[in-house]
DNA sequence: TTTT
DNA sequence: TTTT
């Protein structure tokens, strides 16, 4: 029992600012970031370029949190999947309101040239399909694998094989 | 031109309701629908079956607006992919408001066999990345592909490749 | 640790033939499909219209071969989620051969409406991130998500914002 | 008419090795690059650090390939979003040999900080759906998107909703 | 080998 | 408001 239906979201973007984490009463860290995508066009009229800014609301639960937490920071970027989450609260007024956000579960931190002195920049991601908030610290996996010995092979790039014949293309198509 | 960093959404889900097609003052549509995917899952201390829904509101634009309101329906299942778009607005007080929506560019009707009398059930997308909203029907593609007569061949299934020797695989691994 | 980029691949599409299910030797289910994507287009010069169908290998391991083995059948409509993975091995003549399988860790039942008597239709996943294939017959998950009483609520369906003011819509925009 | 199922691929990988572009006898450029991702685990019984890389084959085209050819180099790290596809050949004994590939369609590459001097790193995307290989330079939309002045605005980061109350959360809950 |  |  998981799923009925598929609600995935993929972002590549840069952290606006540094992640704020907290966490749970029961030790739980919760980390929210907020991710910039854009797009940019030329102007039809004028040929001025333009700019459109998306900001993504995302947040991570558990272990998938702290390592949030302790890795990114503003201008950082990653890539994050994870599934799109409405939330509604009240305002002041006692108005109902809604925030829509990406709930984490997986994440590549893809700057590790660029950082500091991390010697990593792999991925991570939090144990699967339930639904979040989850409240304890992950158990990570721990899953170790053990590939026997005559397993499948990974495949080392192959001898090329021919090109396809590129000089019957069609050739005076205008697309 | 076009994108900095990647904001994709992939749903699979039903509508909640019929679309709602409305159009611009140029003519171009605009269709709005209600996805709903769900997770279920059982409740830890009493067993019970659980289950979340989320909706999404996705919304098309120009001939993807078009297809989706004649052929969506009530229940319809459909996979989306789209890029995530919250918009301001202001509610009766002034105040700001936020609404996420997914802006689709690409449909799948999924439920032809359980359809009325819909002999199609096939995938549509509309012009890529621009900022949507754009405005006038969109003049889909029109793009012939031409392959060559010596183009690279498709690849009817090939004879299968000898299986993995499972005899090896690590056998009392706990996971 | 578990992954150094991302490595994924999305499929809708149907069973060209039915699934094949094998045990390893410590009984862990492989379940082998063969799923048919399809494009069509018109060709520019003759009008014809045309279609080029792909066939992916989708493997499956652990629990979710045992589901996919007992509900797929021939002409099966799904949505599959997974990795690439290139397996090197030798034909008769001793040579390397190579072939390319999607390993499945997620995968959705499309077509319940139209299925003979499968009651079900919903989503399942294997255990996430391991190097497949993994051995023993999964244990799933069996994660309780358990929210606390003031978690934060699912949203039903916001009263509608404004209309954006299609009105002030760009109009004489031919695309 | 487009597409019967989804068909996608999304990489985020490294270059093996510098890109190698052609072009067919119209003009029309294509590249081929080699993109490595990997996972790592530990092994269950040595505890040894373990890691297996998988090499995905992607071609480019039109557009695309030039600016594949120009930017990237081996190192470069990249987004890819692509479809598969399986070509067959012959050997040099006459033997039909099929090799799986990702055609690309939006690539975006993710080093700026680490390049040379490139003051870019956004990303691009070919025509959309057309059945590759297409022949001619691709005539990239050109799509300008015009918004009306009284389009849906952007959203600035919202002022943040109170935090759900974390204290509820369940405490106990060993996952 | 599927689907429309 | 859907779906099972």
């Amino acid at each position: 029992m998981a799923q009925r239906g598929v609600n995935k979201v993929i972002i590549v973007g840069n952290l606006g600012q540094d992640p704020e984490t907290k966490y749970t009463a029961s030790g739980a860290a919760i980390t929210n970031v907020s991710i910039a995508t854009s797009e940019t066009w030329k102007d039809k009229q004028t040929g001025q370029a333009q700019e459109r800014t998306e900001w993504h609301r995302v947040v991570f639960f558990n272990r998938l949190a702290e390592i949030a937490g302790e890795y990114l920071r503003k201008g950082s970027k990653v890539y994050i999947e994870g599934a799109l989450r409405t939330r509604k609260w009240q305002d002041q007024g006692g108005q109902d309101r809604y925030t829509t956000e990406i709930v984490a579960n997986e994440m590549q931190m893809l700057d590790s040239r660029g950082g500091s002195d991390d010697s990593m920049g792999g991925g991570y991601q939090n144990a699967p399909s339930r639904p979040a908030p989850a409240q304890a610290p992950a158990q990570q996996g721990g899953g170790a694998p053990a590939y026997g010995g005559g397993r499948p092979q990974p495949a080392p790039a192959p001898a090329a094989p021919p090109a396809p014949d590129m000089d019957s293309f069609d050739d005076d198509i205008p697309f």
